[in-house]
DNA sequence: AATAAAGATATTTTCGAAAATAAAGAGGTG
DNA sequence: CACCTCTTTATTTTCGAAAATATCTTTATT
């Protein structure tokens, strides 16, 4: 609920972002041995970051075997999909109905920020792709942000964390994409900014479904 | 995702029952110094321990000023319940439709063991709570564990345990209660082994609603 | 050659000492 | 007496050595 200890997050985060970005294998052993050469912490601060990874699903654990990475699967995207979709409906319904001005303003100002990156053309806009990613995270949390149940929010968050595993695999899939996603994220920020909940749930699921659909392709093996 | 280390669970557990049951108080510190007394563990074990307890957010933690176990609110468990709500439903239906005969023998079982609790006088059966807190957790993953999604499987679970905090709240006041509950269960098995979803989710939700609202007029100052 | 036992190696897990940080107390100054 | 500064104490956080456990290798046995 409150802030974690600085360093450990940051550690968590990190390895989060390997784990993500694929640096490691799925299903992989994480090694300790190896863990602390590359991000130079002990071992004890080590098991606190993956334990808190545990937590969130992004490794897995046997005792007396150590950690691995968690395994990726299309089953397992279509979980992730339809409970993110789901809690990020429910929350978005809350945040249209109790959003003040300043909560527009976020969205105004977070969708910017984004749509910024995604008129780029390819090449400028893949040099860019983890700015991209956090840009894409703030939009969406901007959206909301004026919700007012921290357990929505908090469960909507892991969801979305691990969609990220799945975004980085369709990174490259993108390529002529870019545009359509410009304008779907601006189409639900004014459906958003109108409150027009079933107009902005329509669009938001459409959105997801969408980008889930081209990483559940690229996981279901080919005959 | 898959089993954590054995001492660690244990720890982990042994700290959450301690939390759910009050034997610390709500928002006091948690210094490692009487922890390692308390449980006869490292400091680091009881970290790793605390790192997983805040996850599932039943301690809170500032950097550098250590750990405390998280505060209860009326509002926290109003919104806990619709979460709770949403997803055992959800779990529910899923389960009905997929669930097979040993899903349904399981679920006979985990409702007889209840059961015999739950007709005992009341007396006896509160000598025996802690069995009862198990009991009745089997009782409603029986009703789910034919469910396919993991992860909603998971986050109900994060859920349920949220929950297991006020249950305990309202654990004096279920005095004459109990044949209410008692029977509530029996109708809930048999609307779910009739495979009546609209049925059981009605049920489900009276049941829980039922419980929380005597746990949020204990929460809510008196005048 | 297959299996088992024993030994050697690799890896995880636990623990408490040392470093870093926050909180409390003591002493001085306007 | 309030307010700042320094010192002391309390507490958290980090780290790596030691214990426990798993894995691999070798050797012996049928």
């Amino acid at each position: 609920m409150t802030k974690r200890s600085q360093t450990d997050r940051d550690l968590a985060s990190r390895l989060r972002l390997d784990i993500v970005s694929s640096a490691f294998e799925p299903e992989s052993r994480l090694k300790f041995a190896e863990l602390t050469k590359r991000y130079e912490v002990g071992i004890g601060t080590l098991r606190e970051a993956l334990t808190l990874l545990l937590s969130e699903g992004f490794v897995t654990v046997d005792a007396g075997k150590g950690f691995r990475v968690a395994p990726v699967s299309a089953t397992e995207l279509a979980e992730i999909i339809e409970l993110y979709l789901e809690l990020e409906t429910r929350a978005l319904e809350q945040a249209i109905k109790t959003g003040d001005d300043e909560w527009e303003s976020t969205i105004v100002a977070a969708h910017h920020r984004l749509s910024l990156i995604e008129s780029l053309p390819w090449e400028k806009r893949m040099e860019r792709h983890e700015e991209w990613v956090e840009r894409h995270r703030e939009f969406h949390e901007s959206l909301i942000s004026a919700c007012n149940s921290q357990w929505l929010v908090r469960l909507r968050s892991i969801m979305f964390n691990q969609l990220d595993r799945y975004r980085f695999i369709t990174k490259l899939a993108t390529a002529g994409r870019d545009q359509i996603k410009l304008a779907e994220h601006l189409e639900i920020k004014n459906a958003v900014l109108a409150r027009d909940v079933p107009k902005a749930k329509y669009l938001l699921e459409a959105h997801i479904r969408d980008t889930a659909q081209h990483a559940i392709q690229k996981l279901t093996p080919k005959p």
